[in-house]
RNA sequence: GCGGGGAUGGCCCAGUGGUACGGCGGCAGCCUGCUAAGCUGUUUCUCUAUGAGAGCGAGGGUUCGAAUCCCUCUCCCCGCGCCA
């Protein structure tokens, strides 16, 4: 949510936001039309109320010292009708305000690219070294603007969904049987494979200054819809049908819920948290892409990193969320680059993301495996998450990144380290974990 | 699921129908060489605001007037039941 005080004082910088990421009007102008009249309600209902207040003191007064008060006490019935009247068309008008103002997105970064589609986001930089097939050279050649190293190979790696059906390392078929599509059941090494990813994403993100955290998996309405916007609610969350609950489609969710309503001791800030948890994404608005494997599919692991912060801080802490990830990817000799994603495609929380996207030799393509987004005080106001400082409270910033999700990073490793043998080579820094060199 | 107890400002706590007491902490000021102590004020939200209004877990109701009485709900604590 944003600040209604900043709105009215600056409305052009709203506007101008709005615009630039393809919104409409209509969300800000709704918004003004229904404040004033609002405001204008409550300069009057106050005014009533005081005339209650004086009334009804009177009254007090009249029956100590043995009087009358029945003609004071039709006064004030008279007031409270009127009241009541307009203490209703306060509450309309101002549910109404409110569902304009929770439409209305958060300001953007200056160095947002202004532009739509994610074919427009801007390439920050590449690193590590990617293995391309000839035919996808050109394509990687402009998806890093001539900046990224890479290995010609001669024929184009086996698809993962190929690899886990040849491996007998995930059963699909039988997982569409009971559950539908986009669902899995892992087998074998994968299972171990997963479990590795996630202890080694949890102890990455501990060595800086991270602290784990396994929220609960599902959410009450109110708190989650003060954590994200109705996009999220139309499009990733399952609803639990006789409970009010919906399953966590991140940890981000209850992770930032997690303080609201609270006020933080300055001395506590910054909060780093690492949340581990399923996440249930419905992908309603994925038709027809990535149908076949686990690339996008309705549940995975994700270590996802957290950080509350004083706003002063939030712009750096937002480079560094972004190079942990960075880190970690690069850990696990998978080559990538960043994207700073541009307007049209940011969400309303957003004021600014990174798009981490791995590289996928059998797709040609880089793929998006972390999302580092700073969203101000946008998520913080509308959880009421505050510190205290000399001049009051005031909201700290949110901003969250993916760590490592399992199953985009299972088929990162099945596409990136395919031997000749037709095995999958474990990368160095996992084999603690996994136990095992390869998967075969 | 059943029974009992509870929720009051940043924190603690008083308040059985007359408009929220007090303490702690924070901030500002005063004061005594310094510090400590002490004294005074202040502390949430809303309203184009020297003034007002709201606010006692949430929402309703009774009343001229509700933190206080009634109803529904949420969460916490204790006990019982059920349970991986």
């Amino acid at each position: 949510m944003i600040d209604v005080r900043s709105l009215r004082n600056s409305p052009s910088e709203y506007y101008s936001s709005a615009e630039k990421r393809g919104f409409g009007r209509e969300e800000i102008d709704g918004f003004f039309r229904l404040d004033e009249e609002w405001r204008s309600l409550v300069r009057n209902l106050n005014a009533l109320r005081k005339q209650r207040n004086d009334f009804s003191a009177e009254i007090g007064k009249i029956v100590k010292s043995g009087g009358d008060p029945e003609e004071t006490k039709k006064k004030v019935k008279s007031v409270n009708d009127e009241i009541s009247k307009l203490e209703a068309r306060q509450k309309e008008v101002e549910k109404e305000r409110d569902q304009f103002l929770s439409l209305i997105p958060n300001i953007l970064h200056e160095s947002v690219p202004v532009a739509s589609g994610d074919e427009n986001n801007k390439f920050v930089r590449f690193s590590g070294t990617a293995r391309v097939f000839k035919e996808d050279l050109e394509n990687f050649r402009s998806l890093t603007e001539g900046n990224g190293i890479f290995e010609l190979i001669e024929k184009r790696p086996e698809s993962h969904v190929d690899v886990i059906q040849r491996l007998n390392i995930a059963d699909l078929e039988r997982a569409a049987k009971i559950s539908g599509a986009r669902f899995y059941f892992l087998k074998n090494r994968l299972v171990k494979l997963e479990l590795a990813l996630i202890n080694y994403a949890i102890d990455f993100l501990s060595q800086r200054g991270f602290t784990a955290v396994s929220p609960p998996f599902m959410m009450k309405y109110e708190p989650l819809s003060r954590t994200t916007d109705i996009d999220t609610f139309r499009e990733a969350l399952y609803k639990i049908e006789d409970d009010d609950l919906y399953m966590i489609a991140t940890s981000e969710h209850p992770i930032g819920a997690m303080l609201m309503d609270e006020i933080l001791d300055p001395h506590e800030l910054p909060i780093r948290v690492a949340g581990i948890s399923p996440c249930f994404r419905r992908e309603a608005g994925a038709h027809g892409k990535d149908t076949k494997g686990i690339f996008r599919v309705h549940n995975f692991y994700k270590v996802e990193q957290f950080i509350f912060c004083r706003p002063e801080e939030s712009w750096d802490f937002h480079e560094e969320i972004t190079k942990n990830t960075e880190d970690l990817i690069r850990s696990l000799e998978i080559p990538y680059r960043v994207v700073n994603v541009c307007s049209g495609e940011l969400s309303r929380l957003n004021s600014k993301k990174y798009d981490i996207e791995a590289w996928f030799p059998s797709q040609g393509t880089f793929r998006e495996v972390a999302s580092s987004s700073n969203n101000t005080d946008y998520q913080a106001r509308s959880l009421n998450i505050r510190y205290r400082t000399p001049d009051g409270n005031r909201y700290v910033h949110t901003l969250n990144n993916t760590g490592l999700a399992t199953t985009r990073m299972m088929v990162c490793i099945i596409e990136n380290f395919q031997t000749d043998q037709g095995t999958i080579r474990i990368p160095e820094a996992l084999i603690p974990y996994t136990g095992f060199e390869e998967i075969t």
